[in-house]
DNA sequence: TATTTTAAACGTATTTTTTACGTTATTAAC
DNA sequence: GTTAATAACGTAAAAAATACGTTTAAAATA
């Protein structure tokens, strides 16, 4: 039996992955269906969300959200807003959506985003049909998922910036170059690779393996690994202030 | 009559107060009293909040509640993270309290911190008996509520290195020294003060006035401004990754 | 009025970090 | 071996941060 739900609080998910082969940052959305009488009613997309039980925490609820859509657990999550608009689940299509769903009009829902590789979702079997778009290619979206997912990106350019996220997006080892992709994925940049690379380099917790990429056809990059070990032993504050 | 209160949601608020006399960043909290058959139950302090009302945005309760608890509009607010647990309002003396409340036991709060000088508030005719206390010599606290001045602390840590909202808890016209007194206050470090300086008056969304401190003992110091117009004019992401 | 006291304000040298861009090295494919 | 392509290294200049010495201005006082 499932347990209790709280009808007006819900938890979504923002699903960010990296494709490292097409160096794309996606969002993972599930598909919102409706018809009747042969037409269709709904057809667009939404965030994974659901309703927060009534015995367990936030974190808890985002957790099982992003396990029961990919299964996956363990991965980078951050709470980054609520959002409680009386009106975010008012438009025309969210209503007429509602009516077949136990779910209160005037729900907050508390929103999260994940970090994790799009490879690592298979997404062809899944019975959501969950689908990656490009973040800066978003389908119609339901609700207020567009702005939710806009704001979640936001946080995500503005923490990666100051925090070692990065690599929850990239395979254990990697090369400079792909470090270099993500970052440039992600903030929409252009970076000098001669500087990123000797930036990063010199980090200790960033750790050049005894390995090369195999199966490439021309040179062979150097494979690297992020030591959080390391990063948080040599950690310190350095409040730069910076306004 | 009362709008119709969401009983399972509420917004709890963090009211920063700068004092540029004591040079502390102080928390203002309420009291919370409870007495029964001469026995006191309940003696402590807590953050001031209140249940969203069903027909308002979570900022709008943010900015009723400052509202209602000090006279104040327009000051600067930021909705930074939510607070669910299940455990959260059962201490011993929670349970005491809620029972005299028109209040829901599982009830999440959005949270939001407020930054505004301590003079700005007139404590003493208070009908909430709100207290100014220093945020790094907190009183016993009602609730999860130490834990959310906390993490609304680290909060106002993090972006007031990135973002120019110390000016929100200075007067409009302050000296250079006052702006660094601030900097030190939250964030409880030492600034060499010649450097500091350069740094500042350097921006050029920092205009000196043609004033100067009136009524102090020693060599009075310039008078500052800050302008957001300059500042939002001139400002440009700099994406600068500092991993 | 001159002197003292105290904090404000300015300056200079050094180190570190960032930025810009030229050059070399290595590997697989031909 | 030669070529093509990317990985990897290097150097110089500019900018920013750090450390710390010196001067200036105003009020209090003697």
């Amino acid at each position: 039996m499932e347990p209790e739900k709280i009808l007006n609080i819900s938890v979504d998910c923002v699903v960010f992955g990296y494709d490292i082969t097409t160096k794309s940052l996606n969002v993972l959305v599930i598909k919102r269906f409706l018809e009747a009488e042969g037409k269709v009613l709904v057809d667009d997309y939404v965030l994974t969300g659901y309703h927060v039980y009534k015995q367990e925490t936030l974190d808890q609820t985002a957790t099982r959200v992003l396990k029961e859509l990919t299964g996956l657990t363990g991965q980078y999550k951050k709470q980054f807003k609520a959002f409680g608009n009386p009106d975010r689940l008012t438009n025309e299509k969210d209503i007429i959506w509602i009516k077949n769903e136990e779910f209160n009009l005037r729900t907050i829902t508390i929103a999260y985003y994940f970090l994790l590789k799009t490879e690592d979702v298979d997404v062809n079997k899944n019975k959501y049909q969950a689908k990656w778009f490009p973040v800066n290619n978003l389908p119609e979206l339901g609700f207020d998922h567009k702005k939710i997912i806009e704001e979640a990106y936001e946080d995500l350019k503005i923490k990666c910036l100051s925090e070692p996220i990065i690599f929850k997006l990239l395979p254990d080892k990697f090369t400079i170059n792909e470090a270099q992709d993500l970052y440039q994925s992600i903030l929409g940049i252009e970076i000098d690779n001669r500087n990123f690379r000797r930036k990063l380099i010199n980090k200790k917790y960033i750790i050049a393996l005894d390995e090369k990429q195999v199966g490439v056809s021309k040179k062979p990059a150097q494979l690297y690994m992020f030591s959080l070990d390391l990063y948080e032993k040599m950690f310190k504050k350095n409040y730069l202030i910076n306004i």
